[in-house]
DNA sequence: GACCAGGCACATC
DNA sequence: GATGTGCATGGT
């Protein structure tokens, strides 16, 4: 892989390591059931979960968190619903394109999606009009329990700003770059994607904040200010 | 009142 | 292939 970065990658089971004791435990998507985690994943686009929150209460409350009743749901309905989580008319269309395929592909049932191969899995969600990589990927680590890391805006940012990777780098190239460095592990990389965004949200933004940046010692991060 | 948030599809060049 | 744009709410 083409890195043309400035600065060289340091071992990233160390940085795991320094976040962690950092932050501690993210506790990330328990969520309740796996399909919550998957509604969650399209409902967080662009979008911050305090918002997304509000939208899976209700969903809650309509008992509808399951395929083949949240299918049911008409679209205008359940746009009120999740309104809340924003981009709702848009949400309730993506979320009734990944029921549709459920209901198509294997009867609404999870179990039977979840039996396919990581790369078919991914390839499946990929297929769905409205999941892209990010959302596939956390739906995969997330509800599936798939070693797949999930990158994400603040992952880039995070490795932008310590010249750990070129600004052109693809989605797929700095996935690539955490699973060839890491031990195939889901909680390793389920506690590290949270990690990574919880560094990018309070300390790697154009704020004074970044001075305190706990990986500075190691690298400073540069602040756009 | 501006800015941001756990993206994606589509149009255009 | 790269870049721009629409989608929308709630918190800071």
């Amino acid at each position: 892989m083409k890195r043309n970065q400035q600065n060289p990658l340091p071992p990233l089971d160390k940085v795991y390591d320094e976040l962690f004791a950092a932050f501690g435990p993210q506790h990330w998507w328990p969520g309740r059931t796996r399909f919550e985690v998957m509604v969650g994943a399209i409902l967080t686009q662009n979008t911050a979960w305090t918002n997304v929150e509000l939208a899976i209460r209700r969903l809650r409350r309509e008992h509808v968190l399951q395929p083949r009743k949240l299918h049911a749901v008409d679209t205008a309905t359940l746009a009120e619903w999740i309104r809340p989580s924003g981009y709702f008319r848009l949400k309730a269309e993506r979320l009734k394109s990944l029921t549709t395929a459920l209901i198509r592909d294997f009867d609404g049932q999870l179990s039977r999606c979840f039996r396919l191969s990581d790369q078919a899995l991914r390839a499946w969600l990929l297929d769905v009009k409205g999941i892209g990589p990010e959302t596939a990927d956390s739906i995969m680590l997330y509800a599936a329990g798939r070693t797949q890391f999930v990158v994400d805006a603040y992952t880039r940012r995070v490795l932008e700003r310590h010249d750990w990777i070129s600004s052109g780098a693809t989605y797929d190239e700095i996935a690539s770059l955490f699973m060839e460095n890491l031990p195939r592990d889901v909680s390793l990389f389920n506690e590290y994607h949270a990690l990574i965004v919880h560094l990018g949200k309070h300390f790697c933004r154009p704020c004074p904040r970044c001075e305190s940046c706990p990986l500075r010692h190691r690298l400073p991060i540069r602040c756009r200010t």
